[in-house]
RNA sequence: GCCCCCAUCGUCUAGAGGACUAGGACUCAGGCCUUUCAAGCCUGCAACAGGGGUUCGAAUCCCCUUGGGGGUACCA
């Protein structure tokens, strides 16, 4: 019977199961899990995906979604980034219960901040003989790797100080050397540490290296920092990149060399670079000659709804179900469970992406796709947000291009003719304003005709234009396609535009008819 | 080099030894519809990396090979 799995049909909802144990009663009680991104630079997608995991497992489980920042790197430290972060979650709707911006039990969720702290617990392993000072330079760490790389040999520390006899660490001390803690990693023996998806990994210890633990500047490494404050704020579960499997005996020996109890890992597959070799790079790349996006904000601005992503991203590494792509949060979160997750790399399916997206843009409100339309043509057509927001053009507009824009950075294209003036428009293809199977002068006529018609039209308005139209095509013989295709190149100086008619009632008639006698200037001369 | 992880259509995935003639989705191709472009509907192309085992039976379990990925810092 695997009814322990948190998927299994029709359980309460309160008491979650995990491998056998109620999460929801455990321990301290409920699941906990965090998102500990390091403020260097931009969220990637990778970053964001594992943050969706760890908000899906907290609301699956009624625990709590913790973030913390691990800002304990000072060379690559980027203030700007921690907004950028948390913009990130909060566009896709990852709100977070503790954290830095709104403190919690366990603050401060800021690891600068906590240094003392890490520096008592590397105190308590030197004094419990599980690390020591290490007074190498890093002159003499270099010419150390640069050997043993010639000796074709591994690389990695070759615990020099860790077996300095007392009274030499004593001198160093006293001459004011800057010194390192480092962790002593047992000699022998093998270290074996689950991995929820991979199951028991096994490694020797004599593959390990004597890591890093409190740097000369008295900050913390990840490697301490994350694991006392994973202890500290009971963190059960850890989800993190697959980038981080390798240092996870590293991390076991830490946990058991303080006596605590590790926590589930889970880590995470990475996601790969769209030609699927390769990880996905965190600045901007190519493949292909292709750009690809990779950076949170990068979708946000290329007009990706943010449902969309949500719905996308859950598909990637887990499968809400193979018979159904489109669902919503609700319901990804009853069916989440981390046992599910594939533990292979995938790469983006950018245009699964965009067809998502399509369906999502279809299901939005016209007014609720208006609002989110407005930054983006704003900026693309050069006009205030409130001048389009009144402008009734867009009311005609939107509804019919709803159906035809996979992104919202797409809108403007479909739009920008109803914002220039007559003589802004070109026709630089002539055949633009000669119908289908027509000829230049049954193009004039049909124009002339058209023109007429709508003078006279009432109410202006797509569908009383488009019985008028039909019926005179139907009169003159000639197939609606052909009768049309003069006033779609006129109007809008494009090939393809919006449907007809609604692009003639927004355009309104004066600015119409302006356009047909300027088409019919081009034509005759 | 060494260590670790992974392996189903081009891509995301379903698959828990018999229900597999390997299912779904995206993409692509063809068709219908049509006012351009879309959307919609229908049809089609397309995969168990290879080799050994185990078993009455393997996409599924084991081993090897190959391929891919990750790590190998006073970065995370």
């Amino acid at each position: 019977m695997v009814g322990y799995l948190a998927r299994s049909q029709g359980e309460d909802e309160r008491s979650v199961l995990f491998r056998g144990i109620d999460m929801t009663q455990h321990g301290e009680g409920a699941v906990r899990v965090r998102f500990a991104p390091s403020p260097t630079g931009h969220l990637h997608l990778g970053g964001l995906r594992t943050a969706l995991f760890d908000w899906l497992w907290a609301r699956k489980t009624e625990g709590q979604f913790i973030l913390r920042i691990e800002d304990t790197d000072r060379k690559r430290y980027d203030a700007d980034s921690v907004t950028s972060l948390m913009q990130g979650l909060r566009w896709l709707g990852l709100e977070w219960d503790e954290g830095p911006d709104i403190g919690g039990p366990y603050a401060s969720y800021v690891q600068t901040e906590r240094r003392e702290i890490y520096q008592k617990y590397a105190q308590k392993l030197i004094d419990r003989g599980h690390a020591y000072r290490c007074y190498c330079t890093s002159e003499r760490l270099e010419a150390m790797r640069a050997e043993q790389r010639r000796n074709k040999r591994p690389t990695g520390y070759d615990r020099h100080c860790r077996r300095l006899a007392d009274a030499m660490r004593t001198r160093r001390e006293a001459e004011g050397i800057p010194s390192v803690v480092r962790f002593a990693v047992p000699e022998a023996g093998v270290t074996v540490f689950t991995d929820l998806l991979r199951g028991d990994i096994q490694v020797d210890n004599r593959q390990l290296r004597d890591e890093v633990l409190l740097k000369a500047d008295g900050l913390p490494t990840y490697h301490l920092a994350a694991m006392v404050d994973d202890f500290l704020m009971n963190i059960t579960h850890i989800l993190r990149g697959e980038e981080w499997l390798a240092t996870a005996p590293l991390h076991k020996l830490i946990y058991d060399a303080f006596g605590w109890e590790m926590p589930v890992l889970v880590h995470l597959p990475v996601i790969l670079d769209p030609s699927g070799k390769g990880k996905m790079s965190k600045r901007k790349r190519t493949v292909a000659g292709k750009e690809y996006l990779a950076l949170a904000h990068e979708f946000r601005d290329a007009g990706y709804l943010p449902d969309a992503m949500f719905n996308f991203l859950v598909n990637v590494g887990w499968n809400f179900d193979p018979d159904q792509e489109v669902f919503g949060r609700e319901e990804a979160i009853e069916r989440f469970c981390l046992e599910d997750i594939n533990p292979s790399a995938a790469a983006l399916p950018y245009e699964k992406l965009d067809w998502l997206n399509s369906l999502y843009i279809r299901a939005l409100p016209a007014s609720e796709l208006k609002k989110a339309l407005l930054p983006f043509l704003s900026r693309q057509l050069q006009l205030s947000e409130d001048e389009l927001e009144t402008d009734r053009k867009l009311d005609i507009l939107i509804p019919v291009i709803q159906e035809r824009i996979k992104r919202l950075d797409e809108a403007a294209e479909w739009l920008d003719w109803a914002y220039l003036d007559a003589d802004e428009i070109s026709y630089s293809d002539p055949k633009l304003l000669i119908g289908r199977k027509l000829n230049a002068a049954q193009s004039i006529e049909i124009l002339r005709v058209g023109a007429s018609l709508l003078e006279e039209v009432d109410p202006f308005a797509a569908e009383t234009i488009h019985q008028a139209f039909r019926q005179k095509a139907e009169a003159l013989g000639v197939k609606a396609g052909g009768f049309f295709g003069p006033f779609r190149g006129a109007i809008t100086g494009k090939k393809v535009s919006p449907p007809l008619f609604e692009s003639i009632e927004a355009l309104g008639r004066q600015e119409t008819l302006r356009r047909i006698e300027r088409a019919l200037r081009e034509l005759e001369g």
